[in-house]
DNA sequence: GGCTAAATATACTCGCGGGTAAATTAGAGT
DNA sequence: ACTCTAATTTACCCGCGAGTATATTTAGCC
């Protein structure tokens, strides 16, 4: 009963709209907090680990009680389920941000890497990567691949695309897609977001390297 | 069932049964017994990941109950620790092996990264990369950290060698570890035993990639 | 054949944590 | 004021799995 912050308030329309006001507000209201319970979920699962985070952990640090949580997410697959999703959207959006861009191959794929590297230091990002299949039912498990795959798709597809314009070599598109999904992926196994080094550093220095290889010109 | 190929020190052919299958076939020796419980949890942790592993599956996967598996090891943590241990062990030994090697940097770089890949694609190293912090206590995932490391530190300091010798062009030579390593890493996320890919070859387009770079010369 | 120590088994404890049933409160609509 | 629903809580259940106390078997030895 204590400290709950935030009391909504509402719009208090008269007549007809104000109706629809305020059920669209408590709809609004609803899904606040079922987004507040998921970023909770993100950041302990990220700081302490999946298995190692119980959900009255989550729920005492929403000052709110077990089964509350359990209102607003069916359990805790697909607790985790949810923050796998918000991580990879925030990749999905960065491939599809380049999808009508005019610019060669190569330098989409830089700007890729770059809103990859970003999403990777969130708490979504490291919960999209450490999703692993071990910690999912089998039916989760195989739509969190089927989804996983179109990440690996987005960046292969780029790489042909700048193979074609020439802006980048021909080399074996699954291996370099795949090496390039590791090195950005593992940032997640050793980021720590006081790092002085920010994703978008990181990001340019990646693709540098991954442009120009180490062997001298 | 065993088509790994040995490397030295580390126990080879995982197995249970033969071991312990028949009450006079018993062998008595206490380190090959202790190597069999690792390798049967490694390959156990591999399969279905640490927190989805009881001590009472690994036992039955030994033909033996729980408290004998105790008597070899303290306890769950332990264990993971050990297959951490030589799964590092595969990668260090790897690189030791380069130390008195007068070839260039980029050369025994290269070197490393096939036994690199080779590693990571075994049973014990799918645990070392796996043994994330999350699971374990405070006081070893202190020496987790330690070790892996060292790892950390062999690969920068071929780097710097190759930059030196001329061979490696100047460049970040944190992030660039950070990189192959994360590359590395993550073959044991998507490595199906089953692959056709062999670690071998998998190591060898990393090399080519890293070295040449993905714009055209 | 009997002694000892190591190896293994039987048969537990016990707490954590996912999940739930049922009661309670808040709040909008009438 | 009354009702009906959504939101939240209290108070549970229950199974799994780490870890253990204790008994039993085995192997080597004299």
């Amino acid at each position: 009963m204590a400290g709950r912050q935030a009391r909504k308030n509402v719009p208090q329309r008269a007549s007809g709209p104000a109706l629809w006001a305020s059920v669209g507000a408590r709809v609004r209201d609803r899904e606040r907090k079922r987004d507040a319970v998921i970023m909770t979920a993100a950041r302990a699962f990220r700081e302490r680990g999946y298995h190692n985070t119980s959900l009255d952990d989550i729920a005492s640090e929403l000052n709110v009680t077990k089964p509350t949580v359990y209102h607003y997410v069916e359990n805790k697959e697909q607790l985790l389920f949810e923050c796998f999703r918000a991580g990879l959207k925030l990749i999905m959006d960065g491939i599809e941000e380049q999808r009508e861009s005019t610019t060669t191959g190569r330098e989409r794929l830089a700007a890729v890497i770059t809103r990859y590297a970003e999403a990777i230091t969130s708490d979504f990002g490291w919960c999209m990567v450490q999703a692993e299949n071990q910690d999912l039912s089998p039916a989760m498990s195989r739509k969190v691949k089927a989804l996983k795959s179109e990440i690996d798709q987005g960046l292969r597809s780029l790489i042909r695309a700048g193979v074609s314009d020439g802006s980048i070599r021909p080399c074996d598109e699954k291996m370099t897609a795949f090496a390039l999904a590791g090195a950005l992926n593992w940032i997640a196994h050793w980021y720590r977001s006081d790092d002085q080094l920010a994703a978008a550093e990181i990001a340019h220095r990646f693709s540098e390297l991954f442009e120009q290889g180490l062997q001298p010109r």
